[in-house]
Formats: C-alpha cells, sequence, structure tokens
DNA sequence: CGGCGGGATTTGTGATCACATGACCGGATG
DNA sequence: CATCCGGTCATGTGATCACAAATCCCGCCG
C-alpha cells in the first residue's frame, strides 16, 4: 500500500512532501488562507491523499519559513500578525527589494520592460475586478520578473520569504481596501526603468511596497 | 519503547526534533562542520539517540533556511558555497546588519556599551588564540548582543539566517587567514554608539561584516 | 593498468501505529 | 444563569517497517 496505485503516471512524480509544500506555499503567498486559520496534518494528508508524514515534512519546512505558526502544543495556524510586525516586514521588504530592483537595473533591457507592462495591465484588470488573490499573484510576479535580472538568488530567496509571511495578512488588508485605481507606482517603476534613473527607481520601489501598509497605520 | 526510559528528567523535556534541531544549528553557524560534509538520517538519529522521524524534521527545518543542501536524490550535506554566492551573502549582512544596527542606536545605553566591550575582549582572546570557532561564536554573539537592542525580531532572524548559511564556510575562510590583530571595527562600532554617531556606526557595521571576505576577492 | 558492469549495501521516502496531551463539549452544581 | 469539572475526541510526536533508488565497491574485461 506504500503507493496507492500509480495509475500511469501521477502529477509530476516529484517527491510528495515537496506537491504538499509547493501547493500549501503558493496557497499561502496569494492569500488564500485567512490569518489565523488552522491546518492539521491528518488533513492535509487526506486532502493532498498523502499519508501525516509528507504533511509533517511540508509544514515544518512552511514553519521554517515563518510562513506557519506552530503553538507550543503543536498545532499550526497561518500567522496573525501584529502591527509592528507587519511594519517590521514592510521595512524588510524596502530594503530587500530596493537593493534588488538597484541590481536588476543596469541589466533590463527592452525586452524585459516590455514584459513588465503586460504583466501590470494584468495587475490593473485584477484591482478593476476587486480580485484579490488575482492581484496579489500578478503584483508578485511583477516584483519577481524584474528581480530574477538582478542574479542575486539569496536575496530573491529572503524576498520571498517575506512575501510568503505577509501572504494571508495581505489579502485580510486589500479585502478591507476600497481602491479601483490602477497601480501607479509600478508605472513609475517602468518609467525609471526606461530612463536609467537609479534613484528615481530606488523610490518607487520603496513607494510601492510600503503604502500597502499604510492604510494599516491610518 | 516509544520513550527509552526517561531517567528522571531529559535534557530539557523538549520535543526530540527540536532538540536535534537545536544542536545541529549551532554546530553549523560555529562552523564545526565543514563545507560539503554529508549527514545521514539514521546517523544523526543514532547520535541523539532519536529515531530517523526527529531528525528527518530537523534536517528540513535547516535546508529551509539554507543551512544544509538537499540533492535531488535527498542526500544532505553543508552548503559548499560558490564565490558568488558568499558575496552576495555578505551584501545581505550588510543590508539587514547596518539597518538592526541604526535601529539599535537609540535605545543603546551604558549598559550594552559596556556588556559589548567585555564580548569583544572574549573575541579578541579567541582570535589570539587561532580558536576558529570560539572567534566565531564570540563575534556573532557581539553582533547578535547590539541588534537585540533594535527590537525586530524578523529582521534579527533572517540575519541570523545569513549566519547560518555562512557557518561552515567561514570556518574554512577564518582557518586559512593567519591573523592575530584584534578586531579593530569592533572597537569602531562601540565609539560610535558612544558618540551617537550614526553615519559612523553604519560605516562601521558594514565594514566588519564585509571584511571578512576581501581575502577571498583579493 | 584503467574503465566498466553488477550486486550488496546504504540511504531517503512514505505508511502505519501506539501513545500522550491538549482541546472541546457536556452536564452538574453553586 | 454562570462556572467548573468530567470525559471524550482530535491532534501532534515519535518508532518502526517496507520499499525503491542511489551509491559504493570489487572483480572482470579490454
Amino acid at each position: 500500500m506504500n503507493q496507492p496505485v500509480r495509475p500511469a503516471q501521477e502529477t509530476a512524480s516529484a517527491p510528495a512532501h515537496d506537491r504538499v509544500y509547493r501547493a500549501l506555499r503558493t496557497r499561502i503567498m496569494h492569500g488564500e488562507i485567512t490569518p489565523g486559520a488552522a491546518l492539521t496534518l491528518r488533513g492535509i494528508g487526506g486532502e493532498f491523499g498523502v499519508s501525516m508524514t509528507p504533511a509533517r515534512e511540508a509544514v515544518r519546512r512552511l514553519a521554517a519559513e515563518g510562513a506557519l505558526f506552530l503553538s507550543s502544543s503543536g498545532r499550526v495556524t497561518t500567522p496573525e500578525l501584529t502591527n509592528e510586525r507587519i511594519e517590521e516586514l514592510a521595512a524588510l521588504r524596502a530594503l530587500l527589494e530596493v537593493e534588488l530592483a538597484s541590481r536588476a537595473l543596469p541589466r533590463a533591457h527592452m525586452a524585459l520592460i516590455d514584459r513588465l507592462q503586460t504583466i501590470n495591465s494584468n495587475v490593473a484588470e485584477m484591482v478593476s475586478k476587486r480580485d484579490a488573490v488575482g492581484y496579489i499573484r500578478t503584483n508578485l510576479e511583477f516584483h519577481r520578473t524584474l528581480y530574477l535580472r538582478a542574479q542575486a538568488p539569496a536575496m530573491l530567496a529572503m524576498a520571498e520569504t517575506v512575501w510568503l509571511q505577509l501572504g494571508p495578512t495581505m489579502r485580510a488588508l486589500y479585502g478591507r481596501l476600497r481602491r479601483t485605481d490602477p497601480p501607479q507606482n509600478h508605472r513609475l517603476i517602468i518609467a525609471a526603468l526606461k530612463a536609467g534613473d537609479e534613484p528615481g527607481l530606488r523610490l518607487a520601489v520603496r513607494s510601492d511596497v510600503t503604502q500597502g501598509l499604510r492604510l494599516l497605520a491610518g
């Protein structure tokens, strides 16, 4: 009963714990789980058709990245962030992403800028449709596409870890946000890239990254 | 045989996977394991008197933090960093630790500075004794003591993650370093703290953090 | 003498189970 | 009617086992 039957080819022949990890990770990062929601190992295992063991490994991995919170008794929930924590994570985003953008700037040629503009129109569409999850997903795609050009994998990984920690909270925040104006800061980022304007780029990225929390402090 | 015997009180009654995790973590961070060294789940379990299950969880957790490298077949080794990776991690240290020091500055009173000076004399002693592991340990204690004052737990956690990734490599680097001069940059850090000189503090921290890699690039 | 093949062994993966503990829900009591 | 106490149930932890695959090692062939 080790492998239920293995019909022909499974999803991708990736290890079970990795499939579970990736599925949960994107769910959390995209804000598909509300802050404070509880998960159970048996529940996860049941949902993905695996036993507790891979579910546990996936959960441990996510907890190590700060994407999940483990109570002292081992109960696993998605974290509920305090305001100070949110501000700190926003400061981290600013620190890391300004540096990533700055490093990407000299390598940003026209094809990249075109791609960013395409993604940005998708972002605008999600905003107009009030699709919070879609907005978060395309917004992160915009940033990741730019930062990939920085050729700094460790730095990008850290930035993604921060996104992961903010995922559930971002959803909650944007859910209460009533705004349909397109992402102005993304336009500034693209303009600065075109102009090769590094100070402008740094400022635009910093504004884009920290604006989301402004409605929190207000 | 779930609990071998539980003599009276064990080490601390902490969960087994957590004990294993912490033990391995400090070993790696202090550079007690050389880069590229291989570990086995059964070996870890045997060493700590537990089964494979807690060993696996500890390893997964450390791998998620970048402290261990898992090959595609699941073999687990401590990472061998490329030069680009080392430079990137050093840049991350600079970014994060400059910010942490800056945030700690307004909260640094005399008791803290005294403590830093005490720790720094220990650092100097380790340097003179050519004790690489002791040097790394006390050096990190110096930095952590300062950054704790920043009241920024997420940021400090990220900095520790970077230390963890650099652990084995740091040991290898300092092992080939023939230097017995005391840590000059630490003195500059302390002086800047006393003077309340933020720009000087930022510069001193940046120098201290990036100097170690200079012998690499040279 | 060097490369190669094949079998023995090591090693990670995942399922299952026993157990302890913490959570939850009910009723009894003040 | 609120509160506290009881048990039942859900849940995480860790051990053990079966299995597959990767690795290692040694002898064989060119």
